[in-house]
RNA sequence: GGGGGAAUGUCCCGAGUGGCAAAGGGGGGGGACUGUAAAUCCCCUGGCGUACGCCUUCGUAGGUUCGAGUCCUACUUCCCCCA
């Protein structure tokens, strides 16, 4: 078991150059086996997804993007849906334990996260078309004295309680339920399980996973005595050292009712300078060089290589027309200080707002406060404007008087956060 | 089994003599400066109310007290020592 750093290496798999090149390898078990595999013919590899919440976020995407450059070079992609995993929780980079969702919530979770991977992969029956499972189907079935004995026996406390997921718990002083301790066995009988399904040779995952990607591998090795390989990509980080994923008031998710493309659009036009280049090889498919011509650009000029970086990104995601109109939006608002439908919209019912709303209040709908106290101190700090006006008075009624010549209500907190209050 | 310690602001770390909405960080939000960038500086960061104010918070449940994060009892979880 190594874990070669994947500079020195030059793979001659097209998926691996690829991987390589753009930066989407962190570690991996063996990278000059899983080369020869993969330009010898056809790899199957899966990523799993938990089902905690009902959208993937942009943590997520790294993985995604990975699984599309591996059906685009010619391999067969799985995902994994967490449907029996999610029942006991990845005590990875947790403190404590969730609390376990219900059934339903898990069924309807997945239901809804599965809608962004066909936007990223094709599904189907042919070699390379992408095949979702669910753990549920196989984990549920397990007996417990079957599930020890084939493949407790495979796995030492000793070895267990040296992986990060178990030893911060630990080192904390938090509480590790016998529940969790499982959860690292359990995601290593996915992959025996995939492994005799599918011929899954490989799970990737993000390097949080590497300690349990590495049980799936020895575990598949051991029983069945097949190859297993496992790579992971680095962990999102900005240039100025903050997780990836938190931008602009929340997790950036990827589902359009939890994040809209205007907002979504957003996020990577605010990239930080330093990023631009990582982000348009890691989120993007322009051609390398594109990519190095964009982010070199000097100065302010980097703004328009955000703008590509923005255009690409949501294009995969929500589609060239949403892409093109949130660019729209954010051209007519920050640059030339023009109105747009197509910034998000709140809807108010009408004699209600001709009655009159307390700014507040309008505030915490559309999402800009968490409440109304909190909209209150947003506009005692000088960070909320109606209709680019200051206003900080959080008392304050807006009626229809206040309505644009748009017939709207434009209301921003900070700079960047805009909802238009729209009348019906 | 016996003895000693610990759990704090529902993001994290972390002070806290019986009068505390509770020090200080980090993170997050806002402002200034810029290029919708970074760095830097300033402000805010439990909820409700226009407001003197009210309500809810310090592992859980009780108790003592005019008053408890702070004292007592039981329970839960973690750490340490002895067996």
């Amino acid at each position: 078991m190594s874990e070669p750093t994947a500079t020195a290496f030059k793979p001659k798999s097209q998926f691996l150059q690829v991987l390589q090149e753009r930066g989407y390898i962190h570690q991996c078990t063996d990278l000059e086996a899983l080369d020869k595999a993969a330009s010898e013919g056809v790899v199957t590899a899966y990523v799993g997804y938990d089902c905690t919440a009902d959208s993937l976020h942009i943590g997520h995407l790294i993985s995604i993007m990975m699984l599309r450059w591996l059906q685009k070079t010619g391999h067969r992609p799985i995902t994994l849906m967490g449907g029996g995993t999610t029942k006991v929780g990845d005590p990875t980079d947790k403190d404590k334990q969730r609390p376990l969702l219900t059934d339903a919530q898990i069924a309807s979770n997945m239901a809804s996260i599965q809608t962004t991977f066909g936007k990223f992969l094709s599904f189907g029956a042919a070699p390379t078309d992408a095949v979702m499972v669910n753990n549920a189907d196989w984990l549920e079935k397990l007996g417990y004295v079957e599930f020890l004995r084939d493949y407790g026996v495979h796995f030492t406390i000793n070895r267990m309680l040296t992986f990060d997921s178990v030893k911060l718990r630990l080192e904390r002083e938090q509480p590790l339920t016998f529940l969790e301790f499982n959860y690292m066995l359990m995601q290593a009988t996915d992959y025996l399980e995939l492994s005799r399904r599918y011929g899954c040779v490989l799970q990737m995952g993000g390097s949080d996973q590497w300690g349990n990607i590495i049980n799936g591998v020895e575990l598949v090795r051991r029983v069945d005595a097949k190859p297993a390989y496992g790579l992971t990509t680095p962990l999102l980080m900005t240039s100025s050292g903050q997780k990836m994923g938190k931008s602009l008031g929340g997790a950036v998710w990827l589902n359009a009712d939890r994040l809209s493309p205007y907002d979504y659009w957003q996020v990577w036009r605010n990239t930080e300078d330093a990023d631009v280049g990582k982000f348009l090889r890691l989120f993007t498919e322009l051609p390398l060089e594109e990519c190095d011509r964009l982010a070199a650009l000097p100065g302010a000029q980097i703004n328009e290589a955000k703008k590509v970086l923005a255009d690409e990104a949501t294009t995969l995601l929500h589609g060239r027309e949403a892409a093109e109109a949130a660019r729209a939006a954010a051209d007519k608002a920050f640059e030339h200080g023009v109105l747009s439908e197509d910034l998000p919209t709140l809807e108010v019912d009408r004699a209600a707002l001709e009655a009159g709303i307390p700014v507040a209040n309008l505030v915490v709908d559309a999402g800009l406060a968490s409440s109304r106290s909190d909209a209150r101190r947003l506009a005692q700090g000088g960070g909320l404007r109606v209709n680019n006006d200051p206003v900080t008075d959080g008392a304050q009624l807006l009626s229809l008087s206040d309505l644009t010549p748009e017939g709207v209500i434009k209301l921003a907190a900070g700079k960047k956060k805009i909802v238009l209050i729209k009348p019906i």
